[in-house]
DNA sequence: GCAAAAGTGTTTAACATACACCCATGG
DNA sequence: CCATGGGTGTATGTTAAACACTTTTGC
């Protein structure tokens, strides 16, 4: 891909790169940092760097999306380990890579120096991308869809409380399709994820929507397409 | 766990594991190495071992098998990585784990001097067993459990050719529940997995049962249960 | 009063489940 | 001829899918 560069590592080490996704805009869009060192300077990646000797993979994750972007209290589980060896040219490199979800609501972002910059991208409009790493924002989506499926997982794109478009708009986005309105959210109300609050969406003009909250905002196996 | 063992490595290492499978004896069974060295002498083991500089980890995970108990051509998938700091008292290992499988007719086990023993387990009564591997078998089983009722994987634990009741028998052991005959196959004709071939199965003191054959001998996603 | 999104049921088709008897072979 | 597993169909309940109009608000 590059040519020379200089292998820093004489063993393989072990990194993380988590692949953050949000949902703005109508899109659902995956948080990347762009690159200063060579040979990928100007491109851009997921956050992630190298864990520590004394750190469990789980921690590390967390720590570099802090570290890494000034995020914090994700939904966050582990997706695919990448360990071909050319796909870091600093060394031979493998990446435990994580999936990472949170709702749009209330984030800022931090720039680190080490960083050009810190951005929000729609995944169907990637930049320019370092090493492996658009495969893995794919994969992650991938999974991502087929998670909201078998499971409950998008509590964690949506604030705490929310109404059913919203939630229903969530599922369209990412699996780019539209849904029957009526077949949703008899759905929804028949698996119990949520429950109705005293309280209505305001300043609309249109009539105002019931607001809702989820029953758990934990991951439950449940049976939703 | 263990007292005083000296750390060989001094940076996090990267090892693979593979929780392998095959249905002997009506049971669900998995391969295991016996380990000679300190702190694990006798116990058992997932075949596995260090990554080299170049291979990749699906490579490592097929050479390991090979090379650790005499086993090749498996399916074989990644299933987790699992980087507890505490889980090797040797130092950091990394280990990202796979799940293979394989029918069980026709396997010569191969025992090296590295290793005390090779045999098959069954899973529901794992011998003692060194790292975390128990945890891995555990979460091999699982996903095997999972993969059955959404995809064609039986195929890698059945012969080229079997009968219709010995699928069923995969099923029922790996689920641990009986299933319904007629249900069973009326399911698996509708989509098409087997074609019926012109052989019967001889020697029973019983009507000889129909031979099949799968239309397709590579993964496929399908909603079987 | 109009534009915009919210909310709400019924009908039909597909699929899952439960269930019992006759058949072909070996010994 | 008996023991053993092989092979087959139907009726019922449950779930998925298609589909359109009325309501409530802001402006």
């Amino acid at each position: 891909m590059t040519a020379k560069v200089k292998r820093k590592y004489k063993f393989a080490v072990m990194a993380v790169d988590v692949a953050i996704f949000t949902i703005k805009e109508n899109k659902l869009h995956s948080l990347l940092i762009q690159m200063k060192k060579k040979p990928f300077s100007g491109m851009w990646a997921a956050p992630g760097g190298l864990i520590r000797g004394t750190e469990s993979l789980d921690i590390a994750a967390n720590r570099l999306l802090l570290e890494k972007a000034g995020v914090k209290n994700v939904y966050l589980e582990q997706l695919y380990a990448f360990g071909e060896p050319s796909r870091d040219p600093f060394g031979r490199v493998v990446s435990v890579a994580y999936f990472a979800l949170i709702p749009s609501r209330g984030i800022i972002l931090k720039t680190t120096k080490e960083y050009a910059d810190v951005r929000w991208f729609p995944v169907k409009k990637l930049p320019k991308m370092a090493y492996d790493h658009k495969k893995i924002i794919g994969t992650a989506a991938k999974r991502l869809q087929a998670k909201l499926g078998y499971t409950n997982i998008v509590y964690s794109l949506l604030p705490k409380e929310f109404t059913l478009t919203e939630m229903q708009e969530a599922y369209e986005i990412i699996l780019g399709k539209k849904m029957d309105k009526r077949n949703f959210r008899k759905k929804i109300f028949s698996l119990k994820l949520v429950k109705k609050i005293a309280k209505k969406q305001q300043g609309e003009a249109n009539r105002p929507a019931n607001l809702y909250k989820f029953t758990a905002r934990k991951l439950k196996i449940v049976e939703i397409l």
